[in-house]
DNA sequence: CTTGACTCTATACCAAGGTACAGGGTTTAC
DNA sequence: GTAAACCCTGTACCTTGGTATAGAGTCAAG
């Protein structure tokens, strides 16, 4: 029973690092469960939401949006979800992110392309990334 | 003088693939100048209203903002302006275009890194995916 | 017992890039 | 000559992930 719910929301934003206004957003998306209050009216915390709010934060920092952590924290809770599941998702979300490097590398081999192909010199009316900005011509 | 201003705007909408409310909002925006307009108060552009919407979109395809779009507009009619200046901008959108393939990158060496030490059975409790993102250890 | 730090709710605001709607006037096609 | 299709302005709304502000109540220290 090392898990009494003494935290205020102040003290459990700045545990977690993150804003009070973020603690009470998050609340209201449904990331964070409504926490017993105190007479006053004060939310009051369990200390393991610390974990909580690193986990939300873990999983922002790998490219889930916070409805996919919604899911993810729904999925963890539902009696016959497998590991399996779990690994499912990441493994979506490495397709996406691949996808994404992919619409990159491809902005990236136009622009250069546009840049080697500018001498530099010149005035901007013969500037060759302008024309093919306006032309429509940059993706090959 | 092929080009009177004959274009409303839903006709300069059709033939950019954007929206008439999008016209409106470039407008705002400052993106493009306020056109012409007839007895009515009907907006009449030009035909080469065309080409600076193709410029706005291709260059938003290539990772620029809207903002951005904008000064490399004003920088084109800029006199003493090279084409040397428009060559630096691409750089350094690339050097941007790398920064986030890079963190990309990371995260999805991270992700694959969680789904290969995730065994597939067993139940959620277990998970090291969900482990992770709870101790914040998934960035080695 | 007062002052400052904390908390409460409700609401508005920010970026970015638009989209939608209301309530009017205009133009075009039949 | 009328109905559909178009255009006008102004305003509100959308997404995502929060942040800020107002006005009020509460708690802790001296």
């Amino acid at each position: 029973m090392n898990n009494p719910n003494t935290l205020t929301i102040g003290k459990l934003a700045s545990r977690g690092g993150v804003n009070v206004q973020t603690i009470r957003y998050y609340e209201r998306s449904g990331l964070l469960p409504e926490p017993v209050r105190a007479a006053s009216g004060y939310r009051l915390y369990a200390d393991d939401t610390v974990r909580r709010l690193s986990f939300i934060k873990q999983a922002q920092l790998l490219g889930f949006s916070l409805s996919e952590v919604q899911e993810l924290l729904a999925l963890r809770m539902q009696p016959g979800i497998t590991c399996a599941d779990i690994r499912q998702r990441a493994r979506r979300k490495i397709v996406a992110v691949d996808s994404k490097i992919d619409d990159l590398r491809r902005i990236k081999d136009a622009l250069t392309r546009l840049a080697a192909a500018c001498r530099g010199n010149g005035p901007t009316s013969d500037c060759p990334i302008l024309e093919a900005l306006e032309s429509g011509k940059d993706r090959q």
